[in-house]
RNA sequence: GGGCGCAUAGCUCAGCUGGUUAGAGCGCUACAUUCACAUUGUAGAGGUCAUAGGUUCAAGUCCUAUUGCGCCCACCA
């Protein structure tokens, strides 16, 4: 292990005088790495926190939704683990099956090739190598980000462990009766060639058409039943047409033949009460292979089931003459040879919906096949129960209805996938016992021999498992389940499985903690991380997973956080091409100025709207903080910075400066602790922001620098800003530990520091009031000095009159730094003495005088105090009215009544002094 | 068809359980460069908080309706 990189103490004064982020970030990345820093054990002292990444694709890279969602959870384990707490951040990927197999395909495209051409052991052996190469890129680019994982964990959905955990949970579900085989219609993507969930088609809005199909009665073909039907094409698996029974107009056709035109088939009609007769002209045409309404009809009243597609979505053998063409181009042609025939009506445009392949986008087909489905009522209920009894909690609070809404009317979940990158199905088949239509064998391990009747013509299902079907045990799959003796099983999980005795290593892995013993301590985990976007897919399914598997949540809070957007407020894609790479920023700005400035624009679960200059504010932030730190740096005697700040405090008479910023500091810290526990990062970010920039810096540093050698400032400062990197240190990583490193400690790292402790004592909001009387002195110095067009070279004389001697003290206090922040000579007096032509200004109770008659533009001056006079004249009016309202004193608050009256005393009082300065204005 | 979110300064947005004069960043205007920082400082202009009702002593904040924008869910062929 090398040591932490040091810095020449002499050095330090050669601090660049502009922040450069790529002198520093992967420098001091590299060292995190190499001390271990982001590596966690299982400490029986310390209070577990953990978090599980949303495992990205392997064939993902870093766009701004990861940016973010990243930096929320590299936030969150930062500041734990500077509260002291074991804080583990569980990375790792997700081999994205149709996603990665894509690719690869798309890859060997180049070739000539296709999967089919390599064979499916040749073609998974190309995603591996795909995999290796470019599997961890993501990874890379998180690290760039400063992304605080412990990278000793590092898993993939199709480790060996992972896999054997993915074909444990099926096997157990499948003992338990809870995943079927059956034949039902599904979506099917026929470019992708696969069933899909009802997740992975969502619907998009469509202009189509309705046409109007005239089928002939086979007693009377001059007389028609005329049916509307969106997919012309199907109309060829036609195997019905069902009418309403309450229907008037076709009562007496029910039960009547007609002829299916252009195959001459004879279908019935038949009547059912699913059937709107509002919708079209009351009749529909059942396709029971290719819909699921007429699927459920076909059930019930028996119909024949007639697939015409392949599953490239070309007509098959049964579509007869349009056998070979595209269902799109079939659809054209259908509809000419019935308008020959004169048996297309009409067609009218139609607004429908239509599902789509969320990974190739092409519009799914409703397709009758048989596959493996859970079912996942069961599953659901205990995950409903756990919401709504606030075992987890969702931030912001409304997803949680969106949740409920969604697993109460949760539908079986289709998980087998006719693709060849994935969990292959644990499902093998008995040649011999499926001629009598049984055969079909769950299990762990491939079984040499059927169990039931000895044969050895055994062969594996061919498809694998949907991606999503690993992810949902991430939480606890993660650490090594189920090869833990120790993990609390549910009864309902209980099945015949012999656990392995031996705990398992993984191989070539640094830590030393046997994975049971990290599943006990880190599980469930503690706050989990997402986008809306992934609800449904994955986080209402990890609930139903860790009750089922391990009779416990998954996770206690579940923070959703917006989507990024362009400054358009469009999604951000690269189809439209109004992307913003993170990482073009993090090279331009610095990683830190990219995970500020993200923070800091996202509000609480709202979308972010983003354009690259919003980059500037982190980037001109991180160069503030340098040069703050510069400056201290400077201006720092070690000896003085030595001493315990609160026992200094104690002991010493602290100035009133001091006092103030410590006084800020404290209530900054105090309400950060708040925001970052309530997963308000933007507000955190933003108080920061506001607290170092114009608290400690415009106003701090400012006035103290007249008197900078002064122990008690050099303490102060240097004590505040390593109190406050230490706090911004989970925002902006890369620029703390800089300044940390060469500033504070070299030698030692800011990821080894603890969280400042809240000295409460400090804050004192009457230290906070007696300060803002002296800038708002100076401020008003400063404005009259802009009036007068006086600019800062040329001292000026100013008296302030005040007739409360405690303010009076203040001022005398702060004298020197207040004359040097606005250029003056300033005289403290107790009254205030009428001269015509001086430009006078009144804050709270006293006079501000610049004593330098007949120089600026005195209409000008006297404008203003008119419009002062007036706004002061408005509020005491408001004020009386409120006031002298009964209700108001009947039931207000005590303490708002008091704060009224006093308000207005002091309106009252202002307004006499401004009118008095007019009326030296003569009028 | 159901549900959710948003509407506040020129732009992008904060504003917590209602309570002084509604804030920030960017942009704009004027001034300032031996000073830690021009990725800076100082000062300033800019808002009838979408509309209409209601609750309340008090509404940007709570309720209802309306309008506009965005999103999610849903088996209307």
């Amino acid at each position: 292990m090398k040591p932490a990189p040091t810095v020449d103490i002499k050095s330090m004064d050669e601090l660049p005088i502009r922040y450069n982020p790529q002198d520093t970030e992967d420098r001091l990345y590299r060292s995190w790495e190499e001390q271990g820093s982001f590596h966690v054990t299982c400490d029986p002292a310390k209070k577990p926190f953990s978090i599980v990444i949303p495992p990205p694709n392997v064939t993902g890279i870093l766009h701004m939704g990861h940016a973010l969602n990243n930096t929320i959870q590299d936030i969150l384990i930062r500041y734990h683990r500077m509260l002291g707490q074991a804080a583990l951040w569980m990375p790792g990927t997700d081999h994205a099956g149709i996603a990665t197999q894509n690719v690869v395909e798309r890859a060997i495209a180049k070739e000539g090739l296709k999967r089919q051409d390599l064979g499916r052991d040749k073609f998974i052996q190309r995603v591996w190598v795909w995999k290796e190469q470019y599997g961890s890129t993501i990874i890379k680019q998180l690290k760039k980000l400063g992304a605080s994982c412990d990278w000793t964990r590092e898993r993939f959905t199709m480790d060996e462990d992972y896999s054997k955990s993915v074909t444990e949970v099926f096997v157990r579900l499948y003992e338990s009766g809870l995943i079927y085989r059956g034949s039902y219609i599904i979506n099917w993507c026929p470019r992708c060639q696969t069933a899909l969930s009802d997740e992975e088609a969502p619907h998009r809005d469509l202009q189509g058409n309705l046409y109007y199909l005239k089928y002939p009665l086979k007693d009377n073909p001059d007389e028609f039943v005329v049916v509307a039907t969106t997919r012309p094409e199907t109309m060829l698996g036609d195997t019905a047409v069902a009418v309403n029974p309450k229907d008037k107009r076709y009562k007496k056709l029910v039960g009547k033949t007609l002829i299916l035109p252009l195959v001459d088939r004879e279908i019935k009609i038949i009547a059912d009460s699913m059937v709107d007769s509002e919708f079209g002209t009351g009749a529909v045409k059942v396709t029971p292979a290719h819909d699921p309404n007429d699927y459920a009809l076909g059930k019930k009243h028996k119909l024949d089931f007639i697939n015409v597609l392949h599953p490239d979505a070309r007509m098959n053998e049964a579509a007869g003459d349009y056998s070979g063409m595209d269902r799109f181009e079939a659809r054209e042609v259908i509809l000419e040879d019935l308008k020959e025939k004169n048996l297309l009506e009409k067609i009218e445009p139609h607004p429908l919906s239509a599902g789509h392949c969320y990974r190739c986008h092409t519009i799914i087909e409703p397709y009758l096949s048989k596959q493996w489905f859970v079912k996942m009522k069961p599953l659901a209920k205990p995950a409903i129960e756990a919401v709504k009894k606030g075992k987890i909690k969702f931030h912001p609070a409304r997803w949680t209805k969106v949740y409920l809404n969604w697993m109460e009317n949760i539908q079986d979940w289709c998980v087998s996938r006719q693709i060849w990158w994935g969990h292959r199905l644990p499902v093998y088949y008995c040649r011999e016992c499926l001629k009598k239509a049984e055969g079909v064998i769950v299990s762990r391990v491939k079984p040499d021999i059927c169990p039931a009747c000895g044969s050895t013509d055994i062969y594996q299902d061919e498809d694998v498992l949907d991606t999503w079907f690993s992810s949902w045990l991430w939480p606890f799959a993660t650490f090594g389940w189920p090869f833990s003796s120790s993990v609390v099983r549910s009864p309902s999980s209980e099945t015949a499985y012999e656990r392995r005795t031996t705990p398992r290593l993984r191989s070539g892995q640094a830590n030393d903690e046997r994975p049971e013993k990290d599943l006990e301590y880190f599980y469930p985990t503690s706050v989990l991380v997402t986008a809306p976007e992934i609800i449904f897919f994955w986080v209402a399914r990890m609930i139903m997973a860790g009750y089922k598997f391990m009779g416990e949540k998954p996770f206690s809070d579940v923070y959703i956080h917006g989507t990024v957007r362009d400054i358009e407020g469009k999604k951000m894609s690269k189809s439209l091409g109004n992307v913003i790479d993170p990482l073009e920023i993090i090279k331009e700005y610095g990683a830190d100025a990219l995970r500020f400035s993200l923070i800091s624009t996202t509000a609480q679960g709202q979308d972010v709207f983003l354009s690259k200059e919003r980059f500037e504010q982190g980037r001109n932030f991180a160069n503030k903080l340098w040069n703050a730190s510069r400056f201290i740096l400077m201006n720092l005697d070690r000896e003085h910075v030595k001493a315990d700040l609160c026992a200094a405090f104690i002991s010493q008479d602290f100035n009133l400066i001091d006092r103030w910023i410590l006084s800020r500091f404290y209530a900054t810290l105090k309400e950060a602790n708040k925001d970052l526990d309530n997963f308000k990062f933007n507000e955190a970010a933003n108080l920061l922001y506001s607290f170092f920039w114009h608290e400690f810096c415009d106003w701090y540093l400012e006035m103290i620098k007249s008197d900078i050698k002064n122990p008690q400032h050099e303490l102060v400062m240097y004590k505040i800003l390593e109190k406050f990197i230490r706090v911004l240190h989970s925002f902006m990583p890369f620029i703390t530990e800089e300044v940390w490193q060469r500033i504070i400690n070299p030698g030692t790292s800011i990821m080894q520091q603890s969280w400042p402790h809240l000295q409460a004592n400090m804050i004192d909001k009457k230290v906070d009031a007696r300060m803002d009387f002296i800038f708002a002195a100076v401020t008003a110095v400063r404005n009259m000095r802009a009036d007068l067009e006086i600019p800062l070279r040329d001292l000026i004389d100013v008296y302030i009159a005040c007739s409360d001697p405690a303010k009076r003290a203040v001022l005398v206090e702060l004298l020197p730094q207040a004359q040097s922040l606005c250029k003056a000579n300033i005289a403290v007096e107790q009254h205030y003495s009428k001269k015509p032509g001086e430009f006078v200004a009144v804050v709270e109770d006293a006079h501000v005088v610049i004593k330098l008659a007949g120089v600026g533009d005195i209409e000008k001056h006297k404008a203003k105090i008119m419009e002062k006079i007036a706004r002061a004249k408005a509020q005491i009016a408001s004020k009386k009215n409120t006031l002298a309202n009964a209700a108001f004193i009947k039931n207000a608050p005590p303490d708002i009544v008091e704060a009224e009256k006093t308000k207005l005393k002091e309106l009252e009082e202002t307004l006499k002094k401004l009118e008095g300065l007019r009326d030296d204005f003569g009028q």
